[in-house]
DNA sequence: ACAATAAATGAGAATAAGTCTCATTTATTA
DNA sequence: TAATAAATGAGACTTATTCTCATTTATTGT
């Protein structure tokens, strides 16, 4: 179980502490992006505060970790490991639920024929996009019932 | 000069107040997003810091002021006045500055057929969206030299 | 397997962004 | 212009995140 925990990070020569592994299991429980809270509550005190912020900060810095806020400002964290496909976010205002979102090929070709005019434009290097939406479930998110 | 803020104000029956005042002319000097340290600087202490979030809070709550973060989770705001073209944001990581940039009509178009897909996908109502881009400026934007 | 060494951790102090409180000031209205 | 409701300033408070440093743990070379 907590194999492909340790492979992940000796693959990137992180070194394989127990605090990293609950961290990546925690993190592993659920695909949707959570927030720091929520993360806390799964590790049960068995990772210091400092240690966790440390360790998501490794995984940042491997590229295996997404940081980013919701609307409301809170702190969201994503595992994104190799196979994980490319996608947005959407975001509940009413529950807060955030859930990952694949658009269509034919979107993603022409918002990067868009981002190739930006960098010209700008005379920018883009390397990293992302379209996020924001607005209510009307009913059946897993928080509301 | 302070009549455009004054009128803002009127017509969305905030009362007008010299705070108001200020914060709103700060804000219009630049239409590029800025972050509250700056905000705070160009006000020089004319304006208390709680009165400043409070004014910021009344201006998102009227709708004419945007606030989101930038990747280094600086909160940054704009004005967003009934003229001001629907656009999307440009940061560069190496000098922090944030553009604003507008996608073709071609583009919001296809992101809209996109969001119809996913209204009903989610059983969501989306009201709105946001696309970023990241990346570095190569080498001219204001504060690179 | 073990000792030496470098790195990671835990606990709590420190920092900083943002909010709150309440006495005073200001804008609105009649 | 006076009465009243709303807004403000100053600083205390809260809370997320970072920092410090003494202790523990992982790695490595033998």
């Amino acid at each position: 179980m907590s194999e492909s925990s340790r492979k992940i990070l000796s693959d990137n020569n992180v070194s394989v502490t127990n605090p990293r592994i609950l961290v990546l299991e925690a993190l592993m429980e659920s695909q949707n992006p959570q927030t720091i809270d929520e993360l806390q509550k799964k590790l049960e005190n068995k990772v210091a505060k400092s240690t966790l912020y440390r360790v998501l900060g490794d995984l940042k810095k491997i590229n295996i970790l997404h940081e980013f806020t919701s609307p409301d400002n809170i702190t969201v964290v994503e595992l994104l490991l190799h196979d994980t496909e490319h996608h947005h976010h959407l975001f509940c205002s009413d529950c807060g639920e955030i859930i990952d979102v694949s658009l269509s090929n034919e979107f993603e070709k022409l918002l990067s024929v868009e981002i190739k005019k930006i960098e010209k434009k700008f005379n920018f290097q883009i390397n990293d996009h992302r379209v996020e939406m924001f607005g209510t479930c009307t009913d059946q998110c897993s928080n509301c019932k």
